[in-house]
DNA sequence: CCGGCTTCTCAGGCTCCTCTCATCTTTATC
DNA sequence: GATAAAGATGAGAGGAGCCTGAGAAGCCGG
């Protein structure tokens, strides 16, 4: 049960992470009512839910009218379930464990939609930022910034022409309790102003003395 | 043997009375050239077979690019033999004894989910993979790789250039529930480099220190 | 049943990141 | 111009994150 709860959530990850959008249900009415309310274009279906249990589910979702692809997560050995949830119309199935590569290869074949969208492109003057891919590029030369000054820029990216106070920085960036003596914000405002301005001789980023720091819109 | 022929001619007339039509071959080899010959819509694959034996028969066909459904019939009960069989490209399999009813309900599945199709060629810069022939190559040479270092390099090269967590190679190249406190991710990436990288004196894996690992888009 | 290959763990080493601290520079105010 | 406050900078300690080599355990084919 922990378990299972554990793998939907694994589940869900992965498919957000290739830009699907999932909603679990733990108990086979719940799903049922799910798929009644919105169009889905795949079910994927554990057969231990508790409640109605899975096969009856799948029947009652092709009988319910629900023509999208479902696939049934089944336990380790128990063959013949295989051959009840096929005949009550599933269209596949996996034997747990198994691999997320797995469960989206064959959620590809049998859903055949457009690939994943990805996050958009972050933009600011002559900045641009793929939070996807963690990278940055100022033009067309691409900048190596660590993870910290990444998501700094990030911030201040998201939030173009505005003052952000070095609390917001610090909620934001750093989401802990920083002391208010520490000067974290400064320095590595100052690292990502030795990356991302100084060598293309620019000013980007800007100091509001007593108010925090801005990046100019135009970058 | 004499039941494996009665059960062949069984299976025959079962499809025959549902309007299919079935070609049997009494020895691999057989099976491998009438493949060959014809299109097949379904193959159903006795482990049993003389002369090449179901496995080998079943990883052959595959290879030769026979992309019909395949059953296997095993006589054995035994789960090894499933993950062999489905490693080797089966895409289901019934233990004998099985009723008419249950193979056609499986052939019926299978099917509907019309996947013949091959799966396409991957490619990501230099480097390329045939998901289907567990191939890969990086120019004209072709590289050897095991299993688990295939299916990560599978799962970069469907996401090139992105940043792929180890906790997201994790979940999709393992089991959904692997223990995360393991660095088998970094140790796979090494293998990857060594075979992928190293002897072709380029760097299309990189770290990305604190976020995971990325395949350049230009690897 | 043996030998090779694959998978995975573990411990130690190394690199680079993060953050602190002390000091220097700039800005505002008198 | 003197003084205080705010911010910038340099240096470096400590540690997290990653890499690597060795090897145990399991599987497979001969």
């Amino acid at each position: 049960m922990e378990d299972d709860l554990r793998m939907a959530a694994a589940i869900r990850r992965g498919l957000q992470a290739e830009g699907l959008v999932a909603d679990v249900a733990t108990r086979g009415e719940d799903a049922l009512w799910m798929a009644g309310a919105t169009e889905f274009d795949a079910v994927i279906l554990d057969l231990m839910l508790p409640g109605i249990d899975g096969f009856e589910t799948c029947r009652r979702l092709r009988e319910d009218g629900v023509w999208a692809p479902i696939i049934m997560l089944t336990a380790r050995d128990a063959i013949e379930d295989r051959v009840r949830g096929l005949d009550r119309g599933a269209d596949d199935y996996l034997v747990k464990p198994f691999s997320l590569v797995e469960l989206l290869a064959r959620l590809r074949a049998l859903a055949r939609r457009g690939q994943a969208e990805r996050p958009p492109m972050l933009e600011v003057g002559d900045l641009r930022m793929d939070p996807a891919t963690q990278q940055v590029w100022r033009g067309e030369q691409e900048i190596q910034l660590s993870r910290k000054e990444f998501v700094l820029l990030e911030t201040f990216m998201r939030r173009p022409g505005e003052v952000l106070s070095k609390f917001q920085l610090l909620e934001r960036a750093w989401d802990y309790d920083y002391e208010n003596r520490s000067n974290v914000v400064e320095v590595y405002v100052r690292y990502l102003r030795e990356k991302v301005d100084r060598p293309f001789g620019v000013k980007s980023i800007e100091t509001v003395r007593g108010a925090g720091y801005r990046l100019r819109k135009d970058a």
